[in-house]
DNA sequence: AGCACGCCGACT
DNA sequence: GTCGGCGTGCTC
């Protein structure tokens, strides 16, 4: 028996199978962690099996050495995942290694963590003959009779305290016996009650749709906030564990707080388990190990869960799909969705897509028909949706108003805070002032390493570079041209905090930024600290827009509605849209009705008319138009090739040449017949030509979706293997971000 | 990733 | 003459 092992080596020049022979007495499976011989002096290293064979295909007169043994003795890989990883490896250009290592937790490579075994005691068939005078051996004993079932050692030390030394002499007497079972380290889960609500006849409709729905098949669940999703979600989860299959839910990172994971323990119990980055080695593994063992077919997780060992996957749900951490950022750069897309088909499961604000891209594809659209219009127990206000900041200032909060949001902000209700006011950017600048030359002061400005910060009264962290005393003069007349421009949350104390001094108010939140607690801590009432008004970025829900919230204002709106990206309205409605959501979460202020300075475009109604589908169609006309995606593809060094002036060189170099590529590819899929070719300098004092370059490659794409993609790919080793090249698809 | 083999400069 | 620099190539 000859098995093809890779070795867990990530480099390029070994990514590939080796020939080993397995040795009389060993067994080993697809898939089996293995230790095996490999290069000069025999070195042992970690492999995995990826095939296995009757015959060796090595060349006559070369060998195979043997498998030395296996690490564990079941299989750490499914069939199902080596055909995954070898799939990610082709459409993501990434090495094998790299995918197989998303799949197994990073703690079984190296033999750093074992299983946990416990030490449990019975009363044996001597029990009955026990007598002593020790009372506490008698405690020991009479402790196991009333339980009547085996029970840990430790546990028995948790109630009788010093009962070490009797339970040693009961086992000695044969009073007991012993043995010793495998623990699982366990993540605390939350506790909730579950009250199992009827279903809307909505929700009913939208259970009934997707499970009639074809095995293999995407389905797009639309519902507006508080319509009930999860439920839905609980329901399907329940309808695919009576076919005897598994599932996977995908959560943002951010929203795996023990509340959510506490509504699928209190309806499923230990049937789940729980993936995510706070989790200890110990727990991650043994989290891991449930899973691949059989005893948890649901698995709750972040993006990376998508990978999870589960068996006969009947379906996946990715919550909020929206949300941009299902984008990995390092290799390989995968999309959850994708990988979901793929593991669906491959088992004939089904896949489904949750959110209030969809992506562009997956309402497109609802509405093309190619995912089925589910749709939640009404919130549960028809509660109202919050009305939403939109505050023109032109007619404030010519009014006299030229303060950063409009008339109509401190009123409402007072009878809300009157009524003994709470607020939460939410703005795009931390610090004190956005930039500082010289009144007199118009210079704009920048940090050293970045060519970016810098924030001033009043808490520590400093400017700091948000790219690098650099830190450094506010000039009192300009650098430039040494007058006195510098000045701070534009408003950050620091600032909101700040005018909110001098309007309402009475009031207390909660911050909650990068700048606050630096430590892991305090994300958790200052959210209970306002859902405890401790402060009445909650200042903050992007953080407070997701997670919580706050009862007692009734109004929420946008201090600036626009300024993601005015961003040089083409998702800057999908962005806008989104995170508009997502703040919006965080009132009258409760009974009560919620208002909404939204800031603004174009109170007439169209995406906060949208937002404003909280219309989707005719955001969508008015966006999908644009993406149209401009052939932005879903109709074309992006592709961002960013090359760094210190010498600026031999990467603007390198830069020009990869360009040309590139171009000819794309058009051998494409075709005579698909020369005009070629949409844009830019290389330039990237907007942010330097961070830390590397310089930055990059090419933009815009192509048109069609039949030819992959050969494109193809083409790209190879010119990367080909200028692997000649500097920094980072290659994305649609980046997240063109800075 | 490692390690060996191999072909040119400054040392006992 | 040789010790060692790291370029190139291979690992079942």
């Amino acid at each position: 028996m000859y098995a093809t092992v890779i070795v867990d080596i990530a480099n390029g020049a070994v990514d590939r199978g080796f020939c080993y022979r397995v040795p009389e007495g060993l067994t080993v499976a697809l898939g089996q962690h293995v230790l095996v011989p490999f290069g000069q002096g025999s070195h042992v290293k970690e492999g995995f099996v990826i095939e296995l064979s009757e015959s060796s295909n090595l060349p006559k007169g070369v060998l195979p050495k043997d498998i030395l043994s296996c690490l564990e003795p079941y299989p750490v890989l499914l069939p199902e995942q080596l055909s995954l990883a070898n799939w990610m490896k082709e459409a993501y250009h990434c090495l094998l290694v790299d995918a197989l290592r998303l799949m197994i937790p990073a703690q079984l490579r190296g033999g750093r963590i074992h299983e946990k075994r416990e030490r449990i005691v019975a009363l044996s068939e001597e029990a009955p003959a026990f007598s002593s005078k020790s009372a506490i051996q008698k405690d020991v004993v009479a402790l196991l009779q009333k339980t009547g079932q085996p029970m840990a050692v430790k546990d028995i030390k948790a109630f009788i305290p010093g009962a070490a030394p009797a339970v040693a002499a009961l086992l000695k007497k044969g009073i007991l016996s012993e043995d010793r079972f495998t623990v699982y380290r366990k993540p605390s889960y939350g506790k909730v009650t579950d009250l199992k609500p009827e279903l809307t006849e909505e929700q009913a409709k939208v259970l009934r749709d997707f499970t009639q729905l074809p095995g293999g098949e995407t389905a797009l669940l639309y519902g507006v906030t508080g319509s009930g999703k999860t439920e839905v979600y609980l329901r399907c989860i329940e309808a695919c564990l009576n076919e005897g299959k598994g599932a996977i839910v995908l959560v943002p990172e951010i929203a795996l707080t023990p509340q959510t994971v506490g509504r699928f323990s209190a309806r499923f119990g230990d049937k789940i388990a729980v993936l995510h980055s706070r989790l200890t080695a110990g727990e991650r593994f043994d989290e891991w190990r449930r899973i691949r063992l059989g005893k948890a077919p649901i698995v709750i997780g972040a993006r990376s869960a998508i990978f999870a060992p589960v068996e006969h996957l009947g379906l996946v749900i990715i919550d909020e799909e929206h949300e941009q951490s299902y984008q990995s950022e390092s290799t390989p750069r995968y999309h959850a969705m994708d990988v979901a897309r793929r593991r669906i088909r491959q088992q004939n499961g089904r896949l489904l897509l949750g959110s209030a604000t969809p992506s562009l891209l997956s309402y497109y594809r609802a509405i093309n028909g190619s995912y089925r659209l589910l749709e939640l219009q009404h919130r549960v127990e028809n509660r109202p949706l919050p009305s939403v206000l939109i505050a023109d900041m032109r007619e404030e200032f010519l009014s006299g108003n030229n303060g950063i909060f409009s008339s109509t949001l401190l009123s409402r902000l007072k009878s809300t805070l009157d009524n003994g209700h709470q607020a939460m006011l939410f703005l795009n950017r931390r610090g004190y002032s956005t930039f500082v600048s010289c009144r007199a030359c118009g210079y704009v002061l920048c940090c050293d390493n970045c060519d970016i400005s810098m924030t001033y910060h009043k808490a520590q009264n400093a400017v700091r570079c948000h790219y690098c962290g650099a830190k450094k005393p506010l000039p009192r003069e300009c650098p430039n041209c040494h007058k006195p007349f510098i000045k701070q421009f534009g408003v950050g949350t620091e600032q909101v905090e700040e005018q909110i104390n001098a309007c309402f001094p009475e009031v207390k108010t909660l911050r909650m930024d990068a700048d606050t939140v630096t430590k892991k607690e305090a994300y958790e801590q200052i959210l209970s600290a306002f859902s405890r009432g401790e402060a009445q008004i909650l200042i903050g970025t992007q953080m407070i827009a997701k997670g919580h829900d706050f009862p007692n919230v009734t109004l929420v204002g946008v201090i600036a509605a626009d300024t993601t709106l005015n961003f040089p990206d083409y998702r800057s309205a999908e962005r806008t849209f989104q995170l508009l409605t997502q703040v919006s959501g965080r009132a009258g979460r409760d009974k009560m009705p919620g208002q909404v202020i939204l800031q603004t300075y174009l109170p007439e475009h169209p995406v906060l008319k949208f937002a404003q109604r909280q219309d989707y589908p005719s955001f969508f169609q008015y966006e999908i138009a644009q993406r149209k006309k401009s052939l932005y995606p879903p109709f074309s593809l992006f592709i961002r090739l960013l090359l760094t060094g210190k010498d600026e002036e031999e990467l603007q060189l390198r830069g020009k040449a990869y360009a040309m170099e590139l171009e000819q590529a794309l058009y051998a590819a494409l075709t005579e017949e698909g020369k005009d899929d070629l949409l844009l070719l830019l290389a330039a300098p990237a907007p942010i030509a330097r961070i830390q004092g590397q310089s930055r370059y990059q090419i933009l490659v815009k192509l048109l979706r069609t039949k030819r794409l992959p050969a494109a993609l193809h083409a790209v790919y190879d010119f990367e293997t080909a200028h692997r080793d000649d500097g920094y090249l980072k290659i994305e698809t649609n980046p997240q971000d063109m800075f």
